[in-house]
DNA sequence: GCTTATACGGAACGATGTTCCGCTTAGCAA
DNA sequence: TTGCTAAGCGGAACATCGTTCCGTATAAGC
């Protein structure tokens, strides 16, 4: 790859990140463009579709994500790991503008966006369940993929600036998980 | 009103239910008043903003989820109420493609459309409420409002073609009801 | 039938997504 | 250093869509 494509390519990320969060994920192209100093076809060779450039930028984060299930698993009783672990989750979709609309548009274009996202974290929140299972602070038997797609929704609307909302609409979801937990031991 | 004017109002207000049906709420106003046999002038003469229509075709589904209510309150155990209007709205929100995402887009276009049903449903649920926690069937002191937002928020997702999902989320998220209701006894 | 205010249709305008191609330049070889 | 070439670039061009506007058509009352 030539190294004013490298160049270029770092620069639409990082001015898609900025544009993004001001303005969300449907930003006009143009202004991506120009905030990255390129023409918006140097975007598009680089991105054939719109999501692929939401992906690239999202991928990073889902992976930390996954990464820092693994290490509240070892710093944290089972119970706390899981509801730490869910709060960053709507942090990190209240924060990132747009992640949670593109996840739950319906739109083929960004099939693969939810695909990835679910794909990677549904693993970790697994792990994370069946420790808080095994030590019957919640039921069992709770399906992660359910959950996180529960999770996510109930994370998406804090674009509207209430991150506090979604944080109490979380806690609700997660006291359904304590529903029936006895019955476990 | 002149009989043509309100002609042609209730044929695009038929015209925009099947095309919001079929293609989403962000269908394109041509399309809606080809359909209509109108031309798009007329559209934003009765409404002039998108979200107008939008509203005014979903204010009788609102209504009459509001009526349930009571008819739910009268014929049913209180818990059992509350469970059985909760689904419906489910329902309502899946099969009524694209009014879960014009609640939560953000759009300050749409502001009034949440103001209305969130103004209408809420009080509606808060009956439910207080009568199921009087009879100790889920916790006390639920805010109406805000589990109100988060069952819109969980059903929303189920136009992807999935209603199964949104009700599995919806019963976990009363299960969240459910945790500490004997502590109001 | 005549008048007039109401309502209509669709052209026109501006914004945006996406494609395409002539020009520029990085990378390399001599 | 110079010249070659293909990768890469910019932005004009095209298509689509929301929204506005105005000349024309017509319902309703006299």
């Amino acid at each position: 790859m030539r190294a004013d494509a490298r160049r270029n390519l770092d620069a639409v990320l990082k001015a898609a990140i900025t544009v993004f969060a001001e303005q969300g994920v449907d930003a006009p192209m143009r202004t991506i463009a120009a905030a990255a100093g390129v023409g918006v076809g140097t975007i598009y060779r680089h991105f054939p579709q719109r999501s692929d450039l939401i992906k690239a930028i999202i991928r990073r984060e889902v992976d930390a994500r996954t990464e820092r299930a693994a290490a509240l698993a070892a710093g944290h009783p089972p119970g706390e790991a899981l509801a730490l672990w869910l709060e960053g989750l709507v942090d990190l979709v209240a924060t990132k503008r747009g992640l949670g609309p593109a996840l739950h548009s319906g739109d083929p274009a960004y099939q693969s966006l939810p695909d990835y996202v679910l794909g990677q974290l549904t693993p970790a929140l697994e792990g994370l369940l069946d420790e808080a299972a095994a030590a019957g602070e919640i039921r069992p038997k709770t399906d992660a993929n359910e959950l996180l797609l529960a999770a996510l929704r109930l994370a998406s609307p804090a674009s509207d600036g209430k991150p506090e909302e979604a944080r109490r609409m979380m806690a609700l979801l997660f006291d359904g998980l304590r529903y029936g937990a006895k019955a476990a031991r």
